[in-house]
DNA sequence: GAATACAACCAGTTTATAACTGGTCTTATC
DNA sequence: GATAAGACCAGTTATAAACTGGTTGTATTC
């Protein structure tokens, strides 16, 4: 469907609304009904802001709220300098897959996780290594701790190209939706799982004594194109094998 | 050094040279004489041709075959599009993706080596992890002692999906042959170095004890469109430290 | 006070373009 | 074979322009 056609359809589906609820609410309904209808299918761009606010006879304000309540409930994702982009929560949390907190949910516990460290630096010679970096590169390094329930049960240290993300601080809880919310969302991942004894930091942070067995995951996250988007080495609390699977969405 | 002062030393070298030498090697020496004395430092990059034939009143075929010879020698890396660099051949064995062999002739010794086993079979979880390969893929796994004047100076072995050279065979004595046959030229490399001690197979390879200090290289080779190609781990006697470094050719 | 409108301007991204670079070829002179 | 001059191709980089969404004003209407 073209750009033209989907504004006529939500001109028209605004038409029709009830005059008597606010314009923007109204707009922000004829548009979710126009996604929801796939008449832009996720992934799809919407019209520029400008445009559809030329094109509907309303000003860019009005516009601007109806989609700052679509991206909150999820269904569209807006980027700086950009465009606006088609796609429903439900397929985000597909491509986080891999996702701690989903997989905590699915188990019916409460995830939570605790800062420990969030830095820009140099890479270190194992950093450089897996993401494919020279020294002169700039990486973002976070650990944290993961807990289930208010309980630990990994420690977790991620790094990421400044490239992808240019600043810890755009990380709130979820690395995805920091990677996600500037286009470079994972598609694909290598994941290494083995064992290895605790160190006194890991006891320290996992409440379990130094030496004790943890499972460790090592995992390589690649974009579309095969760029290494982010490298993460988690120590769980837990199993004891080797093995190494392909994570896709 | 700035260019044209770079162009009028060359100058004044070449008018000072013998005449009845053709042009285009007397302009080779002129310009060998200032990158051996350091006027313009390794790294740096030389004026574009055509300043240079303007500069010093000659044809840019001149010009151009003086770099040719020393490019040829090794004191200039030419990337087309890009410009003309100084590097010294000792910096190139670093710096740049060469084969073992080159390597080692380039220190006036001649390389050989033996193969202790060429095999196809599924990748090992750590090669998995490297090349970025799920379980199901296929990988060529070649392990040999490489030789300098016949004494053993390293183990090498290599992983090579299918997908890039399907069979040992293909491979005779420079896995890069193979590769560059098939129009999978490795681009850049990600190489780690440090030290391990020697297993007592690697002794026995290496013609030293068990336990004697290694210099271990592991290598992520890319193609220009960043598919990885190769995973190789050397151990070689010698040196001991960690250090990462970017090989591009 | 909330909704709407208009108008600027900022900042990030993409795209197109221009201005280089080295690589190649032809033609010509000596 | 060495030298010269010119034209053109192809790869790279730098720049500018034309978008994008983000933000901040003021003003009007109900």
């Amino acid at each position: 469907m073209s750009e033209i056609s989907l504004i006529e359809r939500v001109g028209r589906e605004l038409g029709q609304s009830a005059p008597d609820v606010p314009l923007y609410k109204r707009l922000k309904s004829a548009i979710e009904t126009a996604i929801r209808s796939n008449a832009v299918k996720p992934g799809g761009m919407l019209p520029g802001e400008r445009v559809l606010a030329e094109n509907l006879s309303l000003s860019r304000v009005t516009v601007r709220k109806a989609l700052a309540l679509l991206e909150e409930e999820g269904l569209l994702n807006r980027r700086h300098g950009f465009r606006t982009e088609v796609g429903s929560r439900v397929e985000k949390s597909l491509a986080t897959l891999t996702s701690f907190s989903e997989d905590i949910r699915a188990r019916g516990m409460e995830p939570g996780c605790v800062w420990l460290s969030k830095q820009i630096s140099r890479p270190s010679p194992a950093e450089m290594m897996a993401l494919g970096l020279s020294a002169s590169a700039m990486v973002v390094r976070m650990k944290r701790v993961r807990t289930a329930d208010g309980q630990p049960i990994a420690v977790e240290s991620s790094t990421v190209p400044t490239r992808f993300v240019p600043s810890p601080d755009l990380v709130r809880d979820s690395l995805y939706e920091a990677l996600a919310a500037r286009g470079f969302m994972p598609q694909r991942a290598i994941q290494r799982m083995r064992s290895r004894a605790a160190s006194s930091e890991d006891a320290a942070h996992l409440h379990c004594e130094a030496g004790a067995p943890l499972l460790v995951t090592e995992r390589r996250c690649f974009l579309p194109d095969e760029q290494i988007v982010e490298y993460c080495e988690t120590r769980y609390k837990g199993e004891v094998y080797d093995f190494v699977f392909e994570l896709q969405r």
